[in-house]
DNA sequence: GTGGTCTAGACCACC
DNA sequence: GTGGTCTAGACCACC
């Protein structure tokens, strides 16, 4: 399972981690039911402190989007996809009012869109 | 003129201010000759340390979007607005590959740019 | 015999056991000379693991609560009742003086004393 | 500002940190606006780690109890009392379930509440 | 000075 | 092996 971290963001890396478990839910790549990797896997995977991806996880079983199984591991829970999404959709429209404040077209951003989607980009 | 910060954010105070700066200079707020608020001025507007602001005009004069006048202040260069606005636009494509791999659909986004465009938000 | 485990409690899961151990010998569900289930028996029973329960038992016995039976298993001993009903009565006390100091009403306290007992809960 | 911890508990120190901030918004020892002791000096005092107080606060604030300001410190914000007390009543609530169970009458619990009540413990 | 994040490493409970 | 808590200490942003 990949995770990629930018360790020179503002963005902090337990934030970071966070996005992608609910990334990977929405995308299906993680599907209710599924274990994530462990702490320590993940941990040693991304480089970072075990600390780091502890707190990423416990938020997010705080947040009702995975649950600690007894000595087996975090699993993820059956929680509606869209209230997910719904936080990425909130993403997107002050990024789309920064840009149309910063006097940006809608005739540009769309035509973003459009190349954005025919691309071959993963 | 008008700074909004989110003293909340992970993005630093220092990165907040510049980036509005050069918002500012995008949507023709500011034009270049113009005189940005003095750094004393701009800090006790929105209540931060002088220092906060010094850093973030530092930095937007080794980028050379602004360039000190000696004893006057900071004035916007004639920098092409072509190169702040890419970093918004990067900031945009990154933003869609996410919401795609979300599986978030073209349309839905699409529909979301024009209800951002027709709502009367600043 | 029922056993009911928190198992997101911030109280071990071995401690649990003996609490309720003790709890059944105070109501009378488990009297000197009882037999109380087989640590696999429990372990079972409860979901947890057999080291678990095996050390729940052992501390019981070294507090004299029960006693190991060569080959038979665990046997309440007649060790009086009151010793461990104090445990529960310092803690209750405790709990008194928390809401003392938050400043709750001895008649308020009385009260959901009072509701807590005309309640249908076991 | 006294706290006591007990490093002997199975209850998390960091949960022991937030059970005392609350208790003295209860007791009225802290107020809304009240700043209390910043992280660092909350540390040295109860000798614990840095990181262990700053969790506690951290979740404090997640809860609306308390609201950091920039530079400042943590202050108390003007949360209803009764969200805090509600806790406690629901802990004394399960507390005398416990000894229900246990077989200890209503007329013993409210003996012992009124002798707490009589008592001059603080 | 304030809070925020992260590391390396330890020890515990549970499996 | 799994997660949970804590320490000692570092560095950052902001005051």
């Amino acid at each position: 399972m990949w995770f990629s971290i930018d360790f020179h963001s503002h963005v902090p890396v337990y934030v970071q981690i966070k996005e992608q478990v609910k990334g990977k839910i929405l995308n299906g790549e993680l599907k209710p039911g599924d274990f994530i990797p462990s702490i320590r896997t993940l941990a040693k995977d991304i480089g970072v402190n075990i600390n780091t991806v502890a707190r990423a996880y416990r938020e997010l079983e705080l947040e009702g989007v995975i649950r600690a199984e007894r000595g087996e591991g975090y699993v993820v829970t059956d929680i509606e996809n869209s209230k997910i999404k719904l936080e990425l959709i909130e993403e997107l429209e002050k990024m789309i009012q920064k840009l149309k404040q910063a006097g940006v077209s809608k005739e540009q951003i769309l035509s973003i869109v459009e190349s954005q989607f025919n691309s071959d980009k993963q």
